[in-house]
RNA sequence: GCUGGCGUAGCUCAGUGGUAGAGCAGCUGCCUUGUAAGCAGCAGGUCGUGGGUUCGAUCCCCACCGCCAGCUCCA
């Protein structure tokens, strides 16, 4: 770095997981052929096997060491032990002309680093603070032979194929018009319908586990945000306001809390009805700052599976168990088996009965406990307002996402004076349980895209069956093939495009259709199809239409 | 929001200071097809939007919109 460009200040370069970065100042940014140019130098450093040498000094000897190098002056004046500042120690590393900071341990010499390659570069803060001017960092990944590093490569490229915004597009299911706005989708019929497949298992889910289903408007006035705290804590997070007549203003909602509390208010409640559990897909609006979009999974209008419940303090920690099960069941039917939860307990800056808080806290390690799930405790992380759990599952390759959030919510309860009628008649105020399963219908869909690879599982798969007319003279008995399917429930479309049956096969192939059927004269004959299933190699002639049906049927059942 | 990159047909992309091209998709015709791309023809673009420089801008400059990577953020 120091020869291909004199006078670069060198901030830090940590490893990371898979890899290493290392901030610089070289007054511009840099181009793709300055990373291969330092990535051919590197190459160079290894074959020689330079050696690293450590060694010890004290704080002035370093100051003068570093004195051109204003980032590690500073690290060294600010007695940063991870950058190996000690107590009037300083350990350095050093190699040939170079020296840096370091704590260590590090490699004896340039030969024991095998295999790596830059990936990118890119803006990032001093200190990782935006107030702070904004460094070049270049990132790299570092393996212990190129086997491993093409192996991760290849890991790479397979996230990429996987990627939902490509799949969107290729199996038409959603896009993001920039007549639109950033952060705003639509969704074609083969991608709604398979929001509504996940939409409908939510419904039927909730009813079957006792909530009750509420619905509630997009926007509410002024005032209703001030209650809840929103417009005090989470105003930037928020569309601006809508100015309607006598200057009342209204917010679209970022959360539905506020209108299922209404709903919780619109009548005197008893501890006999309680746990009172509201459920809604609820759509909400959020202003996030537009270098965060993501796809589905970062997105300013989506729809949460969202829930409410509202039950005593007595109630709680069974409530949560309960919850806690029936999250996982969820997760578990759209076929993610590996699990691993936080736990965030009550931050420094809380508000709440500092015992409600070790209750609620204690409540929510059991569920875990008991419903055996491995999970971190997250101290001090929880909402001001209470403790949480958030759930993390695993991708089919491995990938970490957060789906799941339990939250206690002592705050809101408080802050709309609810409250229910004890057995001894007295006002109590109910504990308030806030919580989502998928999260985002928008990103939950965009995980499964990932997860499957867009191949979804044939009760998710917008069309479970492709039937392919070998010859336009099939098309009517192929028609018949697929009105007797759909009439055993299941989603078939009939390909009759004037094109070679290659063709077709190769069409319902890429759309990654679970089953395809093929009709030609000698089915038209026997009342037969060739059956060609997704996951299974080679196709079967001649299967009877209502065999085809059954194990159709079986192939597509929902997990309940 | 910040730094950098990018924006050309529905999709994936090439290209140029003198108003543009390919493949796929689409349409039409031929073919009548038995398991991953049959053949031919046609049509399709205000080159993201608005300003500026220029005789002339899709190309150069500025702003905005949108996308991508990373940073920051996600009560």
């Amino acid at each position: 770095m120091l020869t291909s460009f004199p006078g670069a200040q060198l901030a830090i370069g940590p490893p990371i997981t898979d890899g290493f970065y290392y901030d610089f100042d070289i007054g511009r940014p840099f181009t793709p052929d300055d990373i291969e140019l330092l990535e051919g130098k590197m190459h160079k450093i290894l074959a020689e096997d330079q050696p690293f040498d450590r060694e010890v000094i004290d704080r002035d000897q370093g100051l003068e060491m570093f004195a051109d190098q204003r980032f590690k002056t500073e690290i060294i004046t600010d007695g940063e032990a991870s950058q190996g500042v000690g107590d009037g120690v300083i350990t350095v590393y050093r190699n040939h002309d170079f020296v840096d900071l370091c704590r260590g341990p590090h490699v004896r010499s340039t030969g024991f680093l095998s295999a790596f390659k830059l990936l990118r570069s890119a803006g990032a803060y001093w200190r990782g603070d935006e107030h702070n001017p904004q460094l070049q960092r270049i990132y790299g990944t570092a393996w212990n032979s190129q086997k491993d590093l093409d192996a991760y490569l290849e890991r790479l490229e397979e996230a990429d194929r996987r990627d939902h915004r490509k799949l969107g597009v290729a199996l038409d299911l959603f896009s993001f018009p920039s007549e639109l706005g950033s952060g705003l989708a639509i969704w074609h019929p083969k991608g709604a319908l398979v929001r509504k497949i996940i939409e409908d298992y939510s419904r039927n889910t909730h009813l079957a586990h006792n909530y009750d289903i509420v619905s509630t408007p997009h926007v509410a006035k002024a005032n209703l945000w001030e209650t809840s705290g929103h417009l005090d804590f989470y105003a930037e997070g928020m569309y601006p306001a809508m100015e309607l007549d006598h200057g009342q203003e209204y917010y679209v909602k970022p959360m539905n809390c506020p209108f299922h509390i209404l709903v919780y208010q619109s009548s005197a409640r008893s501890y006999r009805r309680l746990p009172m559990r509201l459920y809604e897909l609820g759509t909400v609006y959020r202003y996030e700052r537009s270098g965060v979009l993501h796809g589905l999974l970062r997105i300013r209008g989506f729809t949460q599976d969202d829930s409410h419940i509202f039950c005593t303090e007595a109630q709680l920690a069974e409530e949560l168990q309960a919850l806690l099960d029936f999250t996982l069941m969820v997760l578990r039917d759209f076929g993610f088996t590996d699990f691993e939860a936080d736990l965030s307990t009550k931050p420094e800056k809380a508000i709440g009965d500092p015992e409600l808080w070790d209750r609620a806290t204690d409540a929510l390690r059991a569920s875990l406990e008991v419903a055996d799930l491995p999970y971190e405790v997250a101290e001090g992380e929880g909402a001001f307002y209470g403790p949480k759990i958030d759930v993390h599952v695993r991708d089919a390759i491995g990938r970490r996402w957060q789906l799941s959030t339990i939250q206690v919510d002592f705050a809101q309860p408080e802050n709309f004076s609810l409250e229910f009628n004890s057995p001894q008649n007295t006002r109590e105020r109910p504990v308030m349980i806030h919580r989502a399963l998928m999260g985002s219908i928008e990103r939950f869909a965009g995980i499964l895209i990932e997860h499957y690879a867009g191949a979804f599982p044939g009760w998710l798969a917008p069309v479970q069956a492709a039937i392919l007319p070998v010859a336009d003279r099939h098309n009517d008995y192929a028609a018949g093939v697929a009105d007797e399917l759909a009439s055993l429930g299941l989603r078939v479309e009939v390909d009759d495009h004037d094109d070679t049956l290659g063709e077709k096969v190769r069409r319902a192939i890429t759309a990654k259709t679970p089953a395809v059927l093929v009709v030609g004269d000698d089915d038209v004959e026997h009342g037969t199809v060739g059956l060609r299933l997704r996951d299974d190699e080679g196709e079967e002639r001649g299967v009877p239409v209502p065999d085809a049906g059954r194990r159709l049927v079986e192939l597509c059942a929902p997990p309940r």
